[in-house]
DNA sequence: ATTATCTATAGATCTATAGATAATGC
DNA sequence: ATTATCTATAGATCTATAGATAATGC
């Protein structure tokens, strides 16, 4: 029998699968992540997996079923901090530990920020459901604590949604925009805590009531 | 002779020449911004141009010479609105207005945003010379200007290279994610006047300083 | 005469599968 | 016996060209 799939999912996975779903899977987030969905190759995963093309479609039976496992896998821990930012507790510390927490991972792990760039840049064509329903419940909620402080006089008037657009687009460009910000940049570690510093000044000054 | 390149230099183009090269660019940009280099084909950009395959590469003989072209005549553009960020003047007029400029321009014409975040994502291929040299010396003396304003005080103390960053960040975010504000907002027309707001207050208020 | 367009296709690349062979685990 | 890997290749897609034909401008 060649198709995994047939199997009984009571049949537990062996070391050998589990050892190499995961290779692939990994190879596939560096892949995709640089060069989008069109953009990649099974091949290019294969090599970055070290194993052969045919030996990886074994596992996974089409590439769309790698990116599609590698969106999901990555969705979560993508949001993950978002749902922490709570209503409760001083409003410049929760966002400011929501824009550090954002701003450390796009710098130490890029990879997930890159692949939603690409997925986003090209009109989110797999996550396009995903983003209205899951993202867009969560967003709203999130702006409705943010338009609370707001509205109890706790941090300026701004527009909660662009708010976080601002929060998002400062952090994840760190990772979307690496190879831009290395070239320009003399010193990569000097950058990275200027940044923080940067951005703290920036947004928790800019957010101050007056 | 099926090859335009073997003409002499001092031939004058044709009235379908000029129009069918600049229908092609304007196909090129929309296809190439959206789908990066790679996820892109001939095929798209010459059904967008409304013309064959085979008469679109009598035109640009190649995929990559009409990227190459499209790359070059979009750059100037972008650069431009920092060239006139000066010294003279007030410092936060001067950043707002660079800030507004790229904010309008992201929202207008978000193929050219597009277009550099899909090629700097996949690590700057084939721009990394001009990163190196042209973009890298204006953006130095850009940060000098910046610099001199901080050490007169008459804005924050922040790293100045981070500074443009986060302006960049957040006004091509409007172009490059356009997909996800699209979904999360209710209203475009709306989130964009509020994105004026936003970027207003934070940045200038965030600059203040105390 | 020159320029522009079309048809047809070569050759490269890419996804995915079939079927044979090797490795692993009871 | 079952699982994993390899070789070989079909079939789709894509870039680019050759060569014939049509349109244009002096």
């Amino acid at each position: 029998m060649s198709n995994l799939n047939k199997k009984s999912p009571t049949d537990k996975p062996s070391r050998i699968q589990v050892r190499n779903r995961q290779k692939i899977l990994d190879a596939a987030l560096d892949v995709f992540s640089r060069y989008g969905y069109r953009g990649s190759t099974v091949a290019q995963i294969a090599e970055r997996a070290e194993m052969s093309k045919a030996n990886l479609l074994y596992y996974y039976k089409s590439k769309n079923d790698i990116y599609v496992k590698v969106l999901e896998n990555t969705l979560s821990a993508w949001l993950a901090p978002l749902i922490s930012l709570e209503a409760d507790g001083d409003p410049f510390e929760q966002i400011w530990a929501y824009t550090q927490t954002k701003l450390q991972l796009s710098i130490d792990k890029p990879e997930a920020s890159r692949l939603f760039a690409n997925e986003i840049l090209q009109g989110a064509p797999m996550i396009k459901e995903f983003l209205h329903t899951d993202l867009k419940q969560l967003v709203d909620e999130k702006c409705a604590v943010i338009q609370h402080w707001i509205d109890t006089g706790r941090i300026a008037a701004v527009c909660p949604l662009n708010l976080l657009f601002l929060i998002w687009a400062a952090t994840q460009h760190y990772a979307d925009f690496s190879a831009q910000a290395e070239i320009l940049s003399n010193d990569n570690n000097t950058l990275h805590s200027n940044a923080e510093h940067t951005l703290k000044t920036i947004i928790l000054n800019g957010l101050t009531p007056r």
